[in-house]
DNA sequence: ACCAGTTGATAAAAGCTTTTAGCAAAAAAT
DNA sequence: ATTTTTTGCTAAAAGCTTTTATCAACTGGT
């Protein structure tokens, strides 16, 4: 009836079994001070035997070190954040740091909690992640007393900040569609006060000439319908291949050229941007994209912590990370 | 040059500024014990003036609460995970309880290495939550001196299990079609290994009656453009409408469809199941679909784990959360 | 005026670890 | 043989909070 709970072993009991006094015990663990090289052994192997774990809560009281950041993030669907928040594991779970995810869904109360809740807990850091990198967060970051790294964000000139590097990326598509011939190349992107699209479209006139203007509109597959519809209406030469600003753009486009009778790659290539799976690999044919690498980025996000929160330096402002070029089908085999 | 750290108030600080002793400060703040009401407020208010949170590092230690949980997920991907670790959250944060999020991505070792991040950081509990409710978790959880709750995973018959009602699900989607006049459908959904497969298969033949077969295949469009290429190759009446096992399956259907000329829903109206908005609103038309209120269950898991920590009773075994209808264009308007 | 009970506060212990300072014994140096 | 140094270990403090036990002062009753 009564069962005792299984009471977690402290350092104490290592001690006792050993027969050394706390503090010797403690050095023989952690391997410094003086300690006689038998009595560390010893100790060890205790500590082994009875499953000793130190209490990371009591040493970081005491080290005021918690060996925990939080992220805070803004997406609710998750498709960004969680391959991020991988990577910031990743990079972390060998030194035993641990993240608390905190979705804010962009309300600042919510992030108010959060945050309180955080800094209670004496959290070495704080990762902030959005959807979208030039939006605000939707609370004040930057009176904390701990180091705050930005992730798919921007956040002040001081801050360490990884964000995809939006320009190369357009550049890795663009050249892509140049080495293999394509000539004519339109750019269907998203919306235009997204700095996101903006970069890639400066790239793309850059590389593939500004004959044909950048048309901007919606993310959305809808959007890649209804400028396909707006480029043949409007007659003239159909454009060679098409960079589209993200996947769902790509798939629509894919799927109005097909309506018409077109044939991807033979008679339009097309690349995207995003290499979201599950769109990227059912379209007709598999989509040749562009990848964030949003798993390294998050990584790169993580490492930045730990030096930072080791008093180690760290470089501030932008770190744009490379993308990569998925080739699929879309632009010929 | 050299900038102090502004460092952190403690009870001490509240206590000198106060004119009482620690103990007080604590009583007063905490509402125990015998304080005089005018003494309690003005610890309050200095309190707060000065901006003092208390240590939850310290508390915990004491209180062996640590008012932190852990969640083990193997889905890399963030679909699933997130909008319900949103919903823990949310069930969480308002009694300043966060949550570590663990990404194992199935691998043992990684799992093993976070687990033990979480025990020596004290968390109240583990909420396990998988991509798939049938599979078992990559490390043992079954040995731990604090609560496990399984959501969308199905864990040993002593612990509380939150999973989507499947079968309920199901009857929504096809009752919705017999409600609508529909009456020939059939179910095409992915692999017959699922559990979430065999469930829905299973209410679909209660409901609809068995004259056309379950096509179990893989949960992708491609598999629901073959799907449909067998339907019509092997003659015989179209179905009426169809039933699918995911948004994936169903957007390969309608596309399927469309190719041979088939209009929905007025040739075939069509049903999916997710509600992933990305397919489910980019379909031509959009989807109608079921919706696993992945937040909600993941609300209910948090409130699980808050009880238990509490140590109130939690009802153990498997709780089926249901599915909600969202109704858009692919059955009719 | 004395005793019992109440009130409002406090000192100290507990929770678990790390670290500083110190002590006794052994080793090395004079 | 005595002094200095080194070695191996330990007691105690510190980190911040909560809680238990205690204490002094006050209230009210006889």
């Amino acid at each position: 009836m009564s069962e005792e709970p299984p009471r977690r072993r402290t350092i104490r009991d290592v001690a006792k079994a050993a027969g050394v006094s706390i503090s010797t015990a403690s050095n023989a663990l952690n391997g410094i001070g003086r300690t006689n090289p038998e009595t560390r052994e010893k100790v060890r192997r205790i500590a082994e035997q009875i499953g000793f774990r130190p209490n990371a809560l009591a040493r970081s009281l005491l080290t005021k070190r918690s060996h925990s950041i939080g992220i805070i993030t803004n997406d609710t669907y998750g498709r960004l954040t969680l391959p991020m928040t991988a990577g910031v594991s990743e990079a972390l779970v060998d030194h035993g740091v641990s993240a608390f995810l905190c979705a804010t869904n962009n309300d600042p109360r919510l992030a108010q909690l959060h945050l309180e809740a955080l800094l209670d807990k004496q959290v070495d850091g704080i990762i902030f992640t959005a959807t979208r990198a030039d939006l605000t967060p939707p609370i004040d970051l930057t009176r904390l007393a701990i180091p705050v790294v930005y992730a798919f964000a921007i956040g002040p000139p001081t801050a360490p900040t990884f964000i995809p590097d939006d320009a190369q990326g357009a550049r890795l598509a663009v050249q892509h569609l140049l080495d293999r011939g394509y000539r004519r190349i339109l750019h269907i992107t998203g919306l235009e006060d997204y700095l996101a699209a903006q970069l890639r479209a400066e790239t793309y006139r850059d590389l593939a000439g500004a004959e044909l203007d950048v048309l901007f509109g919606e993310w959305t597959e809808e959007w890649g319908h209804e400028a396909v519809r707006l480029v043949m209406e409007r007659g003239g030469d159909l454009p060679e291949a098409i960079f589209c600003g993200s996947d769902e753009i790509a798939r629509g486009v894919i799927d109005a050229l097909r309506d018409r009778g077109l044939k991807v790659p033979e008679d339009v290539a097309v690349v995207g941007f995003d290499n979201w799976r599950v769109i990227a690999t059912q379209t007709r044919p598999p989509l040749t994209t562009i990848d964030m690498e949003l798993k390294e980025l998050g990584r790169r996000a993580g490492l930045a912590m730990l030096d930072l929160t080791r008093g180690l330096p760290v470089e501030p402002g932008i770190t744009r990370l490379p993308c990569s070029l998925v080739v699929r089908r879309s632009c010929g085999a």
